[in-house]
DNA sequence: ATGAAAGCGCTAACAG
DNA sequence: CTGTTAGCGCTTTCAT
């Protein structure tokens, strides 16, 4: 059998809630006893039992990150993982840890979820990149759990959520694409069934209208994130006549593959074509040519959301303090839209 | 309060014990009985209570998938994403939720992960990358659940592992770089107290002695996978007199930071020197120059891990009924060894 | 096929 | 400062 409190206990020669209060570094504990349970602990390996623990106290020192994307689709972009990061830098300062909650493959019928719904098991949950999913959403506005959302939502006001300034962000790049002169200005654009994706078109008629410039349907292609997405969408934008003299992909990876489908038809970035790209992912400045594009703080936005969740959770209220936060961006001006004449 | 089980039953007028039976889709229930009882969980919204579970039953569900890495370098390789990507495939058709077990970053003294040695919380924990870290390696032999490791260790043997052919997938690219008529083909190593670097080194030295050459000791430097160190032993390298006319660095990348310091001296790949790497990420066809590399199969590691962790979980004997899984490499030539002459 | 009863290992009032 | 006493919500023999 595994050890437990009370042989720590009686070890100790104290009682099992004598030795539960040393345990949590609970204070008004006799320093001669506390040493004598750490000593009992010590010479035995006890380790607590985390499930007696979480029923006990109702609290379990876990929090959910619930990505609702199809697994396979998980980690083609980084966006994911430099989120993770910025969560886990947080949860381990605060000795929390993470269950990673993937959508399952197979949507079909009611729950996609294994541990949403679980009680007892998760103090709190991040839930990344806002899909509208009715599923999800219902949930939300149900759980009794702390849940923070990153990414913006419109439908849920009452969710406190973390985002990036992606309307201003796409503003800004389209401001500096017209600076360096050029006039006709293409976007693929995220999903639209995604906050992040209107905003970041909202942003690019923002600047095209205040420059006074119309918004030409031909030249707005939606797009899903993906880079076989953003490969599709220039194949359609080739199709124009005349050509667009730029094109904003609303992600890196979308760019990528913009930039591959310009090359097979043998046109030249940034000579015959501008591109730019958003999130400024690694491989942003590693392409050739390296990619002008919006810096997106995802790290930051994972250690915010997860502050937010935090602090939410130890103050054991109904709201957080903070009900939204929303970071800023950064133009980062590459070679890829840099004008020969 | 919550709703539990009793309610449950008190509604269904049955027993605790027949709604745990229903619940849990044990036979010899009466199938109206059973119907009662679902209709009193769907009526109520009911959700099972996990840590109450887990200690009565004594299993979680629950598997952990442990990075021994500082967090702040954890995804800048997309090794672990693809790894946890084919973890959670798996691990999704079974009905099992991850915990994500990161390193602390203050890995000062004693324990440094934090579910480690939490009792009942997790089934079994697959190890990623078997670095010969001295604490879990001491906590591997002594754990009681079942724990698999990827990447080949050679101090504990008894430790079921999976990984990748690394030797001979390094001996693979060594023989195709002699091939193509390079001679003097030096090697920037992953770090050797990790068995996949002391393999693809044991790999290189294995083709070259073959050819008749010898392993120069000038032509070897040791990295640690990460694009920098690709950079810094790139710098070192070019010191050589006379210089490698290839090298083959043991990850991508590293090769990606080898590609950017033998540019920074102005040296052009293919054609001034040839470089090749390993793994195959995404970013190596995308590179400019497509880069030669070993494919290992990420995804498929972490599907066999998370096989292997499981099929031994619901076993529940005492060894895996596997304990040994090697996967393949592939070579895939692409324009960074091309010889132009 | 079903119920009674005994825990699983721990925390948390409460009393002293 | 410490011990006693109840549970936390569920699974699981053991009867019946």
């Amino acid at each position: 059998m595994n050890i437990t409190l009370d042989d720590i206990a009686r070890r100790a020669g104290v009682s099992r809630s004598t030795a539960s209060r040393v345990l949590n570094n609970h204070p008004h504990v006799n320093p001669a006893v506390r040493e004598r349970v750490w000593q009992a602990i010590r010479d035995t390996n006890y380790q607590p039992n985390h499930p007696a623990r979480s029923l006990a106290s109702r609290r379990s020192q876990v929090i959910g990150i619930v990505i609702p994307q199809p697994i396979n689709a998980l980690f083609a972009d980084p966006y994911f993982p430099l989120l993770i990061e910025g969560i886990a830098q947080i949860c381990n300062e605060r000795q929390f840890s993470i269950m990673l909650e993937l959508a399952t493959t197979t949507t079909t019928d009611g729950n996609p979820y294994r541990l949403i719904g679980q009680r007892g098991f998760l103090d709190g949950a991040i839930v990344a990149s806002a899909v509208e999913d009715e599923f999800l959403l219902q949930w939300l506005t149900r759980e009794t759990i702390p849940v923070v959302v990153v990414g913006r939502i419109t439908s849920h006001t009452s969710i406190p959520y973390v985002d990036v300034d992606n309307r201003y962000g796409a503003q800004k790049m389209i401001e500096h694409l017209l600076e360096q002169g050029y006039r006709r200005i293409a976007t693929i654009t995220g999903p639209m069934n995604i906050v992040a994706g209107r905003d970041r078109f909202a942003g690019y008629c923002d600047a095209l209208t205040a420059a006074g410039l119309p918004v030409v349907h031909e030249l707005v292609i939606e797009g899903n994130f993906s880079e076989q997405s953003g490969y599709n969408a220039m194949r359609t934008l080739l199709q124009c006549d005349p050509l667009p003299d730029a094109v904003f992909a609303a992600s890196d990876m979308m760019a990528l593959g913009a930039l591959k489908a310009a090359r097979a038809a043998g046109l030249d970035v940034p000579t015959d074509l501008a591109l730019t790209g958003f999130d400024d992912i690694p491989l942003a400045a590693a392409m050739t040519p390296p990619l002008t594009t919006v810096r997106q703080p995802i790290g930051e936005l994972g250690q915010s959301a997860a502050r937010l969740l935090l602090d939410w959770i130890s103050s054991a209220a109904t709201q957080p303090a903070v009900q939204q936060v929303v970071l800023p961006t950064e133009l980062i001006v590459r070679d890829s839209c840099t004008r020969s004449w």
